[in-house]
RNA sequence: GGUGACGUGACCGAGUGGCUAGGUAGAGGUCUGCAAAACCUCCUACAGCGGUUCGAAUCCGCUCGUCACCUCCA
């Protein structure tokens, strides 16, 4: 297989070629959610882009396994890492269980994932269900050298670490001296941290902390950065092809991920290419939780949120995610949803198009290489260069929307479609769907329920026969006539589709046939 | 303070030395029983100032402005 698909490697601070480790295999890795709370739209991204990211690298033939975590443990709240486990607090609150919270959320995250169009991961790995892994993995960084224990927590030794050429900061392009200067908790006299750089590998279970498990240290749980290190490494291996996550994921989570897997597996980088989608703000500043001015997927779906007003569909939410590359901050306004709906809705128009052009037969071929039929191969071609040019979605819809803008044109005159070389025919058709079902992952949303549709045809149906019984009251029996005959046609109509029309002496309803 | 990113037309948002981005909105037209959709045409911008170059939105410098990371965050 030639490889195509170029990427931006934060690692690199370039684009190059991308070659798994091992084709036609491709391992891919995101962060995944902190299942506390609701997930926000900012948290949605990264999903989104990593599902094209998938489906492209499928569309270009490699067998990918991508695995995407659920943290259900272990993120500490408020300074250092003193605080209880977010997880644990919320449950206090509700009186739930923590699992039961992170069960909720979990459900609640993976169904909105799949109403965004995302494909289940592969693999859908819990921080919860890895403990086992995670107590290995301290016990090689220790065993190694890179590890110590303080009071039954285990700490990651950075400076020990970085003595040893291993390079901390690497990824996020931090240096060691400069992070010691800015950092602001040295003074803390009961850190147990010999270095205000080093992150908690294990943490001592206080007696308020609700999930905690035992291990040779004490009874706790792991450090914040362990997990994706642990589980990464059990399904795709020490060292596989791609790990994403958000910008701010960059450092310091991913810069110890990297730590903690180089401690363990040297030399690595956990993964060859590390890949970062930037951040959605909301009037120009990031959208964050601390900051509160987020809008969470539901609110979005509902149009239940202040800075909107009104809902948006999941496919908008898509469409409007993968209008701007995923290396760009991107802002959510009112305004540009209403653009993206529409945007998206002219697409899928362009796929009910298809049909009526595919249903075209005849040739007058006038070959493949008329300039009518560039005009059509052009942007296809325009569409597959620009997601292999590190994944510019951006730039590949409005390359369909050339194309689009052609197949509309011919569809008023089929006549002209009908001239060009079938094969050209066949493949733009074919390359609008697959590039907006399979790779773009837009699917075509229902608009009105069935149940509201047929509400509408039941009105016709009871205006006609107010007009047909209005004609026979006047004698107007043709007149009458005529609605009757509309009358049946709606019945016969609406029977084929199983459904019975009932007059009754209170109005009319109607009922499933049971023919 | 350290590090990094950005500033594109009414709005969103690609591009990164010469060639129309695209979507939305707006104006005009074609089509049309009315309308919608669609198509055609128009509105053609790159924060400011200097520099490099035959040529810069694109490279360099300065100025102004915005944002991010350095602390949980996608």
């Amino acid at each position: 297989m030639q490889p195509t698909l170029s990427l931006y490697n934060t690692l690199t601070r370039r684009k190059a070629l991308f070659q798994p480790l091992h084709a036609p295999f491709v391992g891919v890795y995101l962060c995944g959610p902190t299942v506390y709370s609701e997930a926000h739209v900012g948290n949605a991204r990264g999903p989104v882009v990593f599902d094209v990211l998938t489906r492209y690298l499928r569309y270009l033939g490699y067998t990918v396994r991508y695995v995407r975590n659920i943290t259900d443990v272990g993120h500490l709240e408020g300074d250092a890492d003193e605080g209880e486990d977010k997880i644990s607090k919320r449950a206090r609150a509700q009186q739930l269980e923590p699992m039961q919270v992170a069960e909720q959320y979990t459900n609640l995250y993976q169904d909105h994932m799949e109403a965004l169009g995302c494909l289940p991961p592969d693999i859908t790995p819990r921080a919860s269900g890895h403990i086992t892994e995670q107590i290995e993995m301290i016990r090689q960084i220790i065993d190694n050298g890179f590890g110590y224990e303080v009071n039954g927590s285990v700490y990651f030794d950075v400076p020990a670490y970085n003595a040893a050429g291993r390079g901390y900061g690497k990824l996020s392009n931090r240096v060691v001296e400069e992070l010691l200067a800015g950092s602001r908790d040295n003074l803390t006299g009961q850190d147990e941290k010999r270095s205000p750089l080093d992150f908690a590998l294990w943490k001592r279970a206080d007696e308020r902390h609700l999930m905690h498990w035992p291990s040779p240290w004490s009874e706790g749980f792991p450090g914040w950065h362990l997990e994706c290190s642990a589980m990464s490494r059990k399904y795709l291996g020490a060292e596989f092809d791609i790990h994403g996550g958000g910008l701010d994921l960059m450092f310091p989570h991913h810069e110890c991920e990297i730590a903690q897997s180089q401690a363990c597996n040297h030399p690595t980088n956990e993964a060859q290419v590390w890949m970062h989608n930037n951040m959605i703000t909301v009037n120009g500043q990031k959208m964050s939780k601390s900051l509160g001015n987020f809008i969470t997927i539901s609110q979005l779906f509902n149009g239940t949120n202040d800075t909107l007003t009104q809902a948006y569909s999941p496919m908008t939410v898509r469409f409007f995610l993968l209008q701007a590359h995923y290396r760009s901050t991107v802002d959510i306004t009112d305004e540009g949803l209403q653009a993206a709906r529409k945007g998206y809705r002219k697409l899928m128009n362009g796929l009910r198009l298809l049909e009526k052009l595919d249903a075209i037969e005849g040739e007058i071929a006038v070959g493949s290489d008329s300039a009518a039929s560039k005009n059509l191969t052009n942007p296809v071609e325009a569409a597959y260069a620009a997601l292999d040019n590190d994944l510019n979605t951006a730039k590949a819809i409005a390359a369909l929307f050339d194309l689009l803008r052609q197949l509309n044109g011919y569809a008023a005159k089929p006549e002209l479609f009908e001239a060009l070389d079938k094969s050209v025919r066949r493949a733009v058709t074919a390359a609008y769907r697959t590039l907006v079902q399979d790779v773009l992952g837009l699917r075509d949303e229902p608009r009105a329920s069935a149940e509201d549709l047929l509400g509408l045809t039941l009105d016709f149906y009871k205006t006609a026969k107010q007009s047909a019984a209005k004609a026979r009251e006047e004698g107007n029996a043709e007149e009458a006539n005529k609605y009757y005959s509309e009358i049946d046609r709606i019945r016969v109509a609406l029977k084929e589709q199983g459904i019975v029309v009932k007059d009754t002496k209170t109005g009319v309803d109607w009922a499933y046939s049971e023919e």
